[in-house]
DNA sequence: GATGAATGAGCCTTCATTCAT
DNA sequence: AATGAATGAAGGCTCATTCAT
């Protein structure tokens, strides 16, 4: 037999556990709004009827409409951080390097096609959101190819500002490759992905240009 | 003194110049008011007190809100289109060859970077802007390099698919480089124009590997 | 003590006359002031203030000022129908088969005499509303006197024709004399009236005009 | 050779017939215009429009679009006073005393129907119009046919009742046959005028019923 | 806690009126 | 005197937010 407390605690939990089902219900239901009509343009009401449940649940979970944008902003940069550099193998070549990060970022902005076009959207109109994108975007992957590229470097003698600009040209070519000419242009996307991944190579070339062609050719 | 026919003429000219500077002014303050708050954001009121005029105006000229919004798209999109091939002169290395057009691009782009805004803004709502935008926007700065890359094409032996992937991901940085990171994420601008200009040079270096190296080894 | 059930139907039936009452109390306003100022002169934020809600609620329940334009020009028109027939008491004279549906008539049109403002003004300019005052209103009157005369035909031989004149002129005394002219042009309501009974029997004498005069004389 | 001063008066002239002109041109896109959309839902530019000239005219003739309706209003109402009772022979016959008002009444109905569906209109929105309708609308027929059958009063010895109740019951049926069933209820023009016709032998009969055949069994 | 009906501030748009030419 | 471009007040309608149930 069960206690009284217990009884409580479970409740609690179904509770919670029914709320925060709502919750994600209603964050997803805005993602999908938000980014194919626009925060402005999207109503509340039709969030709610999305996400199925009331409009008044809106402003008692998140206070109101920006409220929920909030939480939509919140919803993905927080875990995605991580996911990135433990994902990948450490791989033989420099080109490897670079096309491992750019695959797994390109397919990864895909899916979060609707995600990034709320944030695009709001970093342009809302500085405060656009520090926030910057330093969770492209920062990011930047970073994490400028790290194995520096794994990379010592035999190879690589210099700092040609890690530098690879690792930054490769986080920009995921943005206009994996999202913003598919998702956002109309591209037809596996001709983006093939031209990111042509592009990938020749940073690679070029940033050890003597090395792999000369090497591998004269032997 | 004046003939009547004359007088009649710079009344018209006096007229159709009016006429055509408020057109110009509401349209700015558009753009600058659409770029900062987003469309939907953006009153009426606002944009006619903004440019100075009476708000009727806005649906004598333009129809409507809307109607506005096409006069802003259509502002830009007309008249710089041809620009940009015309006022390049041809160089005599292929690093120059990708550094001018970028160069060029990354200025214009700051330059329009609120109509910019505005475009990036609408195209993720609208496809049929979309359209217009992936028209107008990467494919023709991509179409000037890679022309510029085959006519070096030739004595270098270049290959297609090298062309397509390098102009378009220079037209991808000019972008990121130009527009995104600066504009609106915050960057500061002179170190994206440099980041822009070390990537270029890598892709130069990377679409002719051998070239200088094995120039140099030839002698 | 109230079961649930009860209690959720109280709640129900309490909401549904809230409801219900609201959009009566919105109708009768918009019948007021459409007759007074005119549709079109009169606002929405008006009719709201004058039935004491606000203006939202005439878009949730009518969705436009049309819409509750057509609730007020429903409001009317579905039940006055079948009321006529059924209040008169069958009469032993042919003058008073014409007067007590005139009586009737001239009575009901005072006091609908806002809403036959409304019906009068829209018929006049859209043909639609004009086509359903046609069928609902003067039709319905001339065809209950014309029945009461046809069961009298028999005995005196009316004619066909005779019938639906007189019919359809009682018809036309009962809109001029029990609206127009009280309600509209301002003339004493009691005068009207006794000239519409006045000449309610110059018609029914001249129906049968050998009849009276023939049988009183017999006597 | 025309002295300057007869020049000045034919300028003179020649003006105020222009001014003259297009201020019935205005007028008379009023009546149209007003009879079919209604006084609010026409705009002045519609009007101008359809006047064939501009807009600010409107203003300059009339002081505004409510001083134009005025216009409108006092265009019809002068003049037809008269005209009614001059163009009416005497007749020899009871009935024949209503058929001839009746029958010009209802055609001058036709011809000035939309005029009467803006006296209408205003009429039941501006009391001030209601009065002035009353007084040159009804009224006026009322008094032609009252006056004729008491002129045909001495040898029959009309009730004077009788005479008010039928000359009044015969302008309604004027109305009602004349203007508001064909002009504004859709109904087909010649039944109504039919109708109207034999309503009127009705009333005759009914205003001298024992007439014909009492005198014959009287004597 | 959940619902959705009610609110009212504010938007886009229209249009009578003014005024410079 | 005539034009029609410009004005700005006000209307219908939407929608985030509140609140009674």
């Amino acid at each position: 037999m069960r206690s009284k407390q217990q009884a409580a605690t479970d409740l609690n939990a179904r509770r919670r556990h029914g709320r925060a089902d709502r919750e994600r219900a209603l964050v997803r239901a805005a993602i999908k709004l938000f980014a194919s009509h626009g925060y402005e343009a999207t109503t509340t009401r039709e969030i709610a009827a999305y996400a199925g449940c009331s409009e008044g649940l809106i402003h008692r979970y998140f206070k109101s409409k920006e409220g929920l944008l909030r939480a939509v902003m919140s919803s993905h940069t927080s875990q995605r951080m991580l996911e990135l550099a433990e994902h990948l193998p450490v791989s033989d070549s420099l080109e490897e390097e670079m096309r491992q990060p750019m695959y797994w970022e390109v397919n990864r902005m895909w899916q979060d096609r609707n995600f990034l076009r709320v944030a695009l959207q709001r970093a342009m109109l809302d500085p405060k959101i656009a520090r926030s994108v910057r330093h969770l975007g492209p920062a990011r992957l930047a970073k994490v190819i400028a790290d194995r590229l520096r794994n990379y470097q010592n035999p190879l003698g690589l210099d700092d500002d040609d890690i530098e600009a690879a690792s930054n040209a490769v986080s920009a070519l995921c943005f206009v490759f994996g999202f913003l000419r598919p998702a956002v242009l109309g591209y037809d996307r596996k001709e983006t992905k093939q031209v990111a991944e042509n592009a990938a190579k020749i940073i690679a070339r070029g940033l050890a240009p003597a090395k792999r062609p000369l090497t591998a050719q004269r032997t």
